[in-house]
DNA sequence: TAACCAATCCAAAGCGCTTTGGATGGAAGG
DNA sequence: CCTTCCATCCAAAGCGCTTTGGATTGGTTA
């Protein structure tokens, strides 16, 4: 049994010259009345609709796309082993997109990353036309696949920010602003020894919150302990065992800035380890990407967050793809947004032990 | 600016005409090289290869489709609002066929589910050809889908079990197993109010577990009471309250078995909040579908579970996924996966306090 | 030497759809 | 009554690839 046999047998789709003659019209008024072009009548069309219903018509979508040059699909490339980056971020973001491309029968491409060759996965993705537009995520201060893209003229958008100097759309949350308003929330509650676990160095939006820390630092004229920076995978595991080298420090830090919900599990275990608790000894924000399954205000205690829902801005990414692929000028396609600072008990005046 | 002058600005791509006539071949002579066909010239075929790379060739996907009737994707369908089934499991499974996948060059066609008409998505799917092959999850005891896509002829895997006559290609893990081990444990320890805290009711998994759980305690003539069975969502929130609500019974639970992780650290939340250690006075033992960001192991006290990688299990259903492609019969593809017990700090013989 | 064969390569026919560039026919205009 | 003009509809030409059914070549066999 090779697979030509097995396709006619689930080949149960009827083809437009079927339904063509079923219909006694041509192909090009049936296309036409299905893709709603205007040089058809409207009784035409609706008996056109009507039958293709009836008999389960529905376009080849290959045919479709070859014929068209257009492929109803974006796509998204994400590291297959090691899960990396494919973790419930990922998810979150997946969900997002979902929720928006759903609209436009739009679906989406997974190309797994295979190799470390970020680079040829891209233009084979691009060559093989098998989306319309990609979308890059967690790209680098100076991003290559950015730069590339654009000077292939692809359409895509960006998740985050880049220094490249060519106009591209993107959409980024304001991390250094959320983690100056979380720094700043500390330091006016008197913390003056303040840690941070972030994401991996090398990423903008990790660069650029411990920009924002640094500023809030700055400000008040407190100097850095190099010590007190972190930068990390996020996970629970780093969370705690970064918490606990920090509560070994001396001085102790009585306040600690979590980048991912993951980590502040780990840190909260952590100080829980050593003792003390939470909003007292210790204080702890965290930067909350909104996880369904894993609510802040839920937790004990109450979390102070810096609060931006990945999933929204995901959405908000596949409109702006639909809009650049209707040819919208993608200079006038970009969006920081500002992120709120949601104070819970988790964060409090330090208490000395 | 329309499509189609897009079109020609990112057509980077060269055509096999084009390709063919660089090398003064045929068009057949070409792709039949390229495709690894035995009657062409090895030396002939390395120059292809050579010129194929050189200029940056690379078939077109939809072309190639549209000729081939193979598509080269798979298509998951994944409910698209409210995050239903969107949460880490999920991730950790996409992340798992990516892995496997990626060999095959093999990608995935993320459906999402808008409306609950699961099975028009299904068809439509299937009738637009955009993918070669399905993967079903969460199956319920008697799936609609499953039968479905039996009757189409259509291939596909489906993750978990589910009871149609029909023979099929399906991966699941022994959740029967898992919470029979896991009660027994418990019992064995010397509990004897024992409570269970699952996903939702209906879905196989599900009413698998039930039944390990009730078939535990039934082997030791112990009465089931049945409000310490509970279904609903995974999620710490639902952890948390749940557990509020047994610890508050009488006679208490000593020992709470937790369908996921998610739901296990609300257990532990609630567990500690009524001032309880877990192992003591309170054990839970937890179903761990390994999440890498979530470590049971590393955490305090280290959690007893039943333990699955949701990754390694999609990793082997891309696998089969592919076997089923090539037309092995599908009676013979089907695994079902041993749970672990793994026992460690959170359970112990019941204290009382 | 003629007949045959294996190894290579090719021309052309699809795959199922969209779209260009007309046909066709009846209504409106002179 | 004859032209003009919409409003509809159609035939046929691609889209870029795979694959069928031969053609060609040089070497073997009888």
């Amino acid at each position: 049994m090779d697979r030509t046999d097995r396709n006619v047998v689930w080949t149960s789709g009827m083809k437009l010259k079927e339904l063509a003659d079923k219909l006694s019209l041509s192909q090009t008024t049936v296309s036409r009345a299905l893709n709603g072009y205007p040089e058809v009548n409207e009784a035409t069309r609706e008996r056109v609709n009507k039958a293709a219903l009836k008999f389960g018509y529905s376009a080849n979508a290959n045919a479709r796309r070859l014929a068209m040059g257009r492929v109803g699909a974006i796509g998204i490339i994400v590291p297959a082993e090691s899960s990396q980056r494919f973790g419930p971020h990922t998810a979150e973001f997946l969900a997002g997109l979902a929720e928006r491309l759903a609209h436009d029968e739009i679906d989406f491409l997974i190309s797994p990353l295979v190799d470390n060759d970020e680079i040829s996965v891209y233009k084979r993705l691009i060559s093989s036309k098998r989306v319309d537009a990609i979308i890059v995520s967690h790209p680098s201060l100076v991003d290559e696949r950015v730069s590339m893209l654009i000077d292939a003229k692809f359409p895509f958008v960006l998740h985050g920010r880049t220094n490249v100097g060519k106009p591209h759309a993107w959409l980024d949350i304001d991390n250094q602003g959320a983690f100056y308003q979380a720094a700043s929330h500390l330091l006016d509650l008197g913390h003056r020894h303040i840690a941070m676990i972030d994401g991996l160095r090398g990423f903008t939006f990790s660069e650029h919150r411990e920009l924002g820390y640094r500023q809030a630092l700055g400000e008040r004229g407190i100097e850095i302990d190099s010590r007190f920076i972190v930068h990390d995978r996020f996970s629970d595991e780093i969370g705690f065992r970064e918490t606990q080298r920090l509560l070994a420090c001396t001085p102790q830090p009585t306040a600690i800035i979590a980048g991912s919900m993951m980590t502040a599990l780990g840190v909260a275990r952590a100080v829980r380890n050593n003792g003390y608790q939470l909003g007292k000894q210790v204080s702890l924000i965290t930067h909350d990407d909104v996880f369904p399954y894993l609510n802040a205000s839920n937790m004990v205690p109450s979390m102070t967050t810096t609060r931006s829902s990945m999933r929204a801005a995901a959405t908000r990414i596949a409109e702006m793809l639909v809009r650049v692929l209707d040819g919208e000028p993608v200079d006038d396609i970009h969006e920081l947004w500002p992120v709120d600072l949601i104070v819970r008990q988790s964060s409090g005046p330090p208490v000395s032990s």
